[in-house]
DNA sequence: CGGCACATTGATACCGATCAATCGGGGTGG
DNA sequence: CCACCCCGATTGATCGGTATCAATGTGCCG
């Protein structure tokens, strides 16, 4: 099992078309289960998206660990519930938001996600995401990335540099959409 | 906790702007944790789509079952990866697949889980899905899955009727969707 | 027999893909 | 140190797949 550290990871599949899928991306904090025993053959791929330190845990200090620290059990156990969320909260952006609402919905996400592992500053935030990276992460193309960024920029919604996202106006950001944190929220309630 | 015995089900979200998007199918045998302890709110919710029998689990039965059977605390376990495995599939598919490779890739998911639990029979097996309800699994329209539909059965790949489907040439449907039966393997590879 | 939900088909509009070209910036080699 | 080069960003023109709107057909159930 890893836990990534430092620095961005993603999931993705290659179809035979050879168009790229990603399915999550790991940011610092976030464990990458592999489950390399477990399965005869792997169904996608993780990579690292920027210079990234990873920690290796193996599957016997796992075990005494989650056994001997319930807490951290239970932490686990809610880390994989809040995964659950952020992917069933993909699939509904995939399938019945815009490009507009799925990029805003994504960077929703990514923002809180950083904030609650303290990367974010003044509404604003680290994202080493290409648009190309973006594109595959949202099912379109990275000219229309583009275009949909541009539009965001000009709306004074949020906008986009290289390395770095600022959300010059959040609410209306979560407006365009239509972000419901609950899923999020689920590792804040879980700390006290 | 709750386990559909009979009957399908499935998870969904209301957006909105009143559409829905399906995230899950949900059959027998399959668990659906609510996890309704745990959460503040729900973000989606489960609805039963044909009349259906469910068991429910409490949460110390639960515990006590896993505790004192480990092979039975492994086998929710690969379920959970089978379920994380699906979810990773969908979202593909949303992102990468066309309409028709995503209505075929469905039926391929559908009928290996059907098979699974033994309710398939010589190239055919039940499926009691409205046109509707497909639509808002796959993000798609009713009115443009009849049309692939119609596609789908001229081409000579599959045929939908009410309440079932037909796997006419289960190699071209297999083409067509571009399925890769890894992620759904697990849980045969699970079994000894 | 009537009503209702789902299935089917046609015509048209629009979002996002595709193709193509240019721009910009940061790293590398000379 | 500078010129080159390459990848990512940007913009324009056009095409195509799905959505949308609208109407009709069909089977089931009360």
């Amino acid at each position: 099992m890893f836990v990534v550290l430092e620095g961005w990871a993603c999931r993705y599949k290659i179809l035979p078309t050879g168009t790229r899928q990603i399915m999550a991306f790991l940011m610092p904090g976030d464990a990458c289960d592999l489950h390399v025993k477990l399965l005869a053959e792997m169904d996608h791929s993780i990579q690292a998206i920027t210079p990234a330190s990873v920690a290796i845990v193996s599957k016997n200090d796992m075990a005494a660990l989650m056994q001997q620290h319930p807490n951290i059990a239970a932490a686990m156990y809610s880390a994989q519930l809040v995964d659950e969320g952020v992917m069933r909260a993909w699939i509904v952006s995939m399938g019945r938001r815009s490009s507009t609402e799925r990029v805003a919905h994504l960077i929703c996400e990514l923002y809180l996600r950083a904030r609650n592992i303290g990367l974010t500053g003044n509404g604003e935030f680290p994202l080493p995401l290409s648009q190309l990276v973006l594109a595959d992460a949202l099912g379109m193309t990275p000219v229309h990335i583009n275009r949909v960024l541009k539009n965001l920029r000009l709306t004074g919604a949020m906008a986009l540099k290289r390395g770095g996202v600022t959300l010059l106006d959040p609410v209306k950001l979560v407006q365009i959409a239509g972000f419901d944190e609950n899923y999020l929220h689920r590792r804040l309630r879980q700390l006290p």
